[in-house]
DNA sequence: TCTTGTTTGCGTCAATTTGACACAAAGTAA
DNA sequence: TTACTTTGTGTCAAATTGACGCAAACAAGA
């Protein structure tokens, strides 16, 4: 057996699936490479792993320093490991997708970009390395999980309507869900609580405003779609 | 920008959760450790990323080597970072859980373990490493993916009944189920088909056979447990 | 052969949940 | 006022769930 030091290692790369929703609908913020390989072409955002560093680590200071962000609501995705992904070598791209707000950050181009940008996820151009195949992922297991997990509040803000919420898992999930079963359903379920105050100023009938539940306890909800 | 190739790379292992299911219970396959770090000790088996390999190839070759098995039922899992999991230094270890039916493979300890078995997963011993930590993340996937998805098959023959199948269930998710309910839904569903033979020879009312049902076009099946 | 005990398969039924709607309340604009 | 839109709530038949009952199919023992 080899001494443990003596092995080569690929490079380890985190890459960032970071998830937005404006203007009613959902984005991915993407990067414009400033350097080879893919130079001027989109990509996700990431970073190579330090020595020191742990993935969580790694995943803020690629936030802070090439988006301005912080703080955001992380999970790890999957691991990639395709040889042939990095046209510079072997690099294993360990993957994360964030939840934000894009009304709490002011999305800046670090150093190492030529421009950062929201796309709409139905309308993504063309990307770099593997990242269409990150994103994929990353988009799929996101609908997966708002069907069980209150993971959509992460991209609303404080408070929010009933309509709003729902066309949010309409735009998640890419399909059509009645809005009275629907509001039933999370009413019935311990997601979220009134405020007692009101969306005013709006067309129309000024919907209720409502609260993520912080205290929920234990997670039995489930939405089930066809 | 350091250029590609001067970055220090952390080591990158793999590690895997082998789930078994025989004398009617789940079980897990660990290896005793032969050198040290955790010499004599118990783990889950794993080896270092070779360059050129890919993960799956990596968890063949300890499947092949270290276990004596092949093809396999295998999924990733979490990617665990901790920089202090491994004595020796900074390890990556992308850890895999399998399903196998253990009356298909003879377990062999390959040179560099002491010994390889398997043990009951409500009684392991103490673990090497985040082994323990690794386990209880496999063991929970396995909980969550069987209510959703026909995983439990991979553990059981080519044909099997409904109270081994109902007896696998509740093994796995440690809990009781109503056997009449449980036969009801999953005859409603499309996971399983009738094979019209029976189990012979055994004490009392003989139970259908059944096998499962590889044509299955999509899956919406669901199992609920309170 | 008949009885006993156990396991397996199938059925019942009330309570709950779902899916597909109707309709009134609360606003704005004309 | 009158339209028009959006929001909140209710209705109701159909489907599903949860908690059981019971008979059929076997082996073992009387």
């Amino acid at each position: 057996m080899k001494s443990f030091s003596s092995y080569k290692n690929p490079a380890l790369a985190i890459d960032l699936v970071v998830f937005g929703y404006h203007d009613d609908r959902l984005s991915v913020l993407l990067l414009n490479r400033k350097d080879e390989p893919f130079k001027d072409q989109w990509t996700l955002p990431g970073a190579f792993l330090q020595m020191e560093e742990s993935f969580q680590d790694a995943c803020d200071r690629v936030l802070g320093t090439k988006l301005g962000m912080n703080k955001v609501y992380m999970e790890q995705l999957f691991t990639f490991d395709d040889p042939a992904r990095d046209p510079r070598g072997r690099v294993i791209s360990v993957t994360y997708y964030a939840l934000i707000n894009p009304k709490k950050f002011e999305v800046v181009a670090g150093k190492m970009a030529n421009d950062v940008q929201w796309f709409d996820v139905r309308k993504l151009p063309a990307l770099g390395f593997d990242h269409k195949t990150i994103f994929k992922t990353a988009h799929q297991r996101l609908k997966s999980k708002i069907l069980y997990y209150p993971v959509g509040f992460e991209l609303l803000d404080e408070t929010f309507t009933m309509p709003e919420l729902h066309h949010l898992y309409e735009c998640i999930l890419e399909t059509k869900i009645d809005r009275r079963n629907f509001s039933r359903k999370l009413l019935a379920s311990e997601y979220i609580v009134e405020t007692g105050s009101r969306r005013e100023g709006q067309q129309n009938r000024p919907a209720d405003l409502y609260k993520f539940n912080k205290k929920l306890k234990q997670n039995n909800f489930q939405l089930n779609i066809n």
